[in-house]
DNA sequence: CAAAAATTTTAATCTGGATTAAAATAATGG
DNA sequence: CCATTATTTTAATCCAGATTAAAATTTTTG
């Protein structure tokens, strides 16, 4: 388990105010969502909000880091779950599709980094760069060892990034289409990494 | 040719402040970018795009409107270009992606659509509604005439999309970076959906 | 070239939502 | 139960950036 440990009253407090947060980011946009909008997600005033943060941006910013600790965990998991470098692809897909798409979400889409203030924009791109990073080598094994076809190991990751960082924008939580989800994104994603028999 | 037609002055300035929109809002985010920000990009004062646009919100719109009649014209040519509809499929990915990386460009991501007024909102998403539906219906085709292997149709268009619509949070511009998602972004994002030999 | 139309700027407002401070309420621990 | 600490609210500010109006400039046209 990776999560935080932290049960304290506060800090559950805290991780339900970043969920309502970042649902409410992913439905009205960021300039669209007041911070009275998160708070009425959660039964609070506006203000009651700079008690857990201190300004809206650093709300942002622990939404953003939530979902890159959330692919973190999700390429942890399956590099640790072994097997050829395909198996681990394929893992690392449907779990973080489950992340998008299940408890652990809503997962912040992040298209506000640029509006973080810059030592937290720096972070999170840090944190971006190398997961993607971590991906890409993961690709590169498959390479070498023959369970990937060759391509481009950059542009895979990043289309394959591109259609899970998506996700949010058409799913609003409906249990059916997660289970769609679940059923496809990892065949749909790792198919084309096959190589020809 | 189903670009606009009109050439007049007003008209090309326009357009070339549109651009400086989706650069700008792709680069520093929409509550990031101020219509100075923008002005500044065309050599000219933040009142003077009230001349073009009634509004901040009416300037995000035509963004969304360009981005969406870029990815309609990409389909129509993939399909007016005949073929199998997994041939058309690969092409509309092409075209896409070409739009997305070259000189039409920059696309606006569309992260603030519910930031737009109801009625703009509407139509964004009824176009946005409907591209999806067509390619959705072109994955149809494939399964019917066989070039398109069994698969959710649903999901299968979202990842696509998804991975497409994606390119310019991590493009921005590079030529060879351009160069290699042409390369690559065809075969990618279409080899998972060769029907297996 | 002069008049009219088109474009841009200057210089103000105007405003919604972020932010803050102090007071009120609720929870906790001895 | 009291005292202390934690949490929330009420009621102001505050402010960056959008918006506007009028004036200045540039372009077009006859």
């Amino acid at each position: 388990m990776a999560t935080t440990a932290d049960e304290s009253r506060f800090s559950l407090q805290k991780d339900r105010m970043l969920k309502a947060a970042a649902l409410c980011f992913n439905q009205k946009g960021y300039s669209g969502t007041s911070l009275k909008d998160v708070a009425s997600h959660l039964g609070l005033t506006d203000a009651a909000l700079y008690y857990y943060v201190r300004n809206k941006e650093e709300l942002v910013y622990l939404c953003y880091l939530r979902a890159a600790e959330l692919g973190r965990e999700a390429l942890d998991r399956a590099i640790a779950g072994g097997g050829t470098a395909f198996d681990k692809v394929q893992c690392y897909v449907r779990l973080h599709s489950e992340f998008m798409v299940g408890e652990p979400g809503p997962v912040a889409i992040m298209s506000e980094i640029p509006s973080l203030k810059p030592d937290h924009r720096d972070e999170v791109l840090t944190l971006s760069r190398a997961h993607s990073a971590r991906f890409e080598a993961l690709l590169r094994e498959g390479l070498g060892d023959g369970s990937i076809a060759p391509c481009d190991v950059r542009m895979t990751g990043n289309a394959i990034m591109g259609a899970l960082n998506w996700i949010p924008k058409w799913h609003h939580g409906d249990e059916a289409v997660a289970a769609n989800v679940l059923d496809s994104f990892p065949e749909i994603l790792s198919r084309g990494l096959r190589p020809e028999v």
